[in-house]
DNA sequence: TTCCTTAATAGGAATTATTCTTATCTGGGG
DNA sequence: CCCCAGATAAGAATAATTCCTATTAAGGAA
């Protein structure tokens, strides 16, 4: 379940010299932000991170948690896993197809492909339970968001 | 982009007839909240969901669509696109991998293979914009939540 | 058709998740 | 050591989702 100690060690060192690199001053609460999800591959939420952190630092507000985790994906130090967007989105086509999602604006287009419908997956995967389905997710940036420059982030469109 | 109006009118059908089978009452909100689903490919929130229906339903609630939404989700009518839990999760693994979610519990799960790394995407994706990665996510229900019985539904993890 | 049972709904309050605002603080370059 | 732009704390504000309760109506039975 854990991370080993030293591979934690050499992400968090690492984490640190990706900071200074990118021009993000390497902050006590980053650190910690950082650490509390690179201890685990639980994939906590911000909650979870936030409640993690504060038994270490007194005093850390959610929002320093929030922010954080934001700035950290912008540079890609992190990344979001599965849910992209604020709200849940919901589909009504059944039939076996896949997603592209922009992580600028949130617009999933959906594609399909013989090959894509059938992937191997790994028996390992097994273990873990009972396998519904499966499906891919390419993550980019959509044509209009190209567009406009480096307009502000914004919340999942209609 | 819209469907075509024959085969709406079909999905439709088989829909009322899916809810008669399933033993959900075929209500005009439920027709409703489906057809504002089914007649794009938009994926929409349930926010817009209820703006749709609101212009044809007058006095629809927005708990309808919620409940409605769910309700039909987990009788495997419609699919949550990409995001399955409230809240959005993180991940400080950057190494390319892969995911298990469970459906009842928003247990994520790792797993890496290379075969999966390096998807064939199809070329009308790039169309759609720039690609900057692929996942693959497979969904079921995990170990521990197939054990409890039919235990109610759960917020994420922590 | 009419009646009946109970799932489903409306409306609004409550809760949870996330972002914003403002005053204050501090990492790290000079 | 000094400075200041980038970060933070605290809590208000906003957005997303669920809960609560009285009322309505789908659809099986008579």
């Amino acid at each position: 379940m854990a991370v080993s100690k030293s591979e934690l060690q050499r992400r968090i060192q690492a984490f640190s010299d990706a900071c200074s690199r990118k021009g993000l001053r390497v902050t006590h609460q980053r650190m910690e932000v950082f650490w509390a999800l690179a201890v685990s591959d639980a994939h906590p939420d911000a909650e979870s991170v936030y409640q993690r952190v504060r038994s270490r630092v007194t005093g850390i507000s959610r929002d320093t948690v929030y922010r954080t985790l934001a700035t950290l994906e912008s540079k890609g130090l992190i990344r979001k896993a599965a849910a992209l967007g604020g709200s849940a989105r919901y589909d009504a086509n059944m039939a076996n197809h896949h997603h592209f999602v922009c992580t600028a604006c949130g617009l999933i287009k959906d594609f399909s492909s013989k090959v894509l419908d059938d992937l191997p997956i790994p028996k390992t995967v097994e273990s873990f339970g009972r396998i519904d389905a499966s499906q891919v997710q390419v993550r980019g940036v959509c044509v209009s968001c190209a567009k406009r420059k480096p307009k502000k982030r914004r919340r999942s469109p209609k």
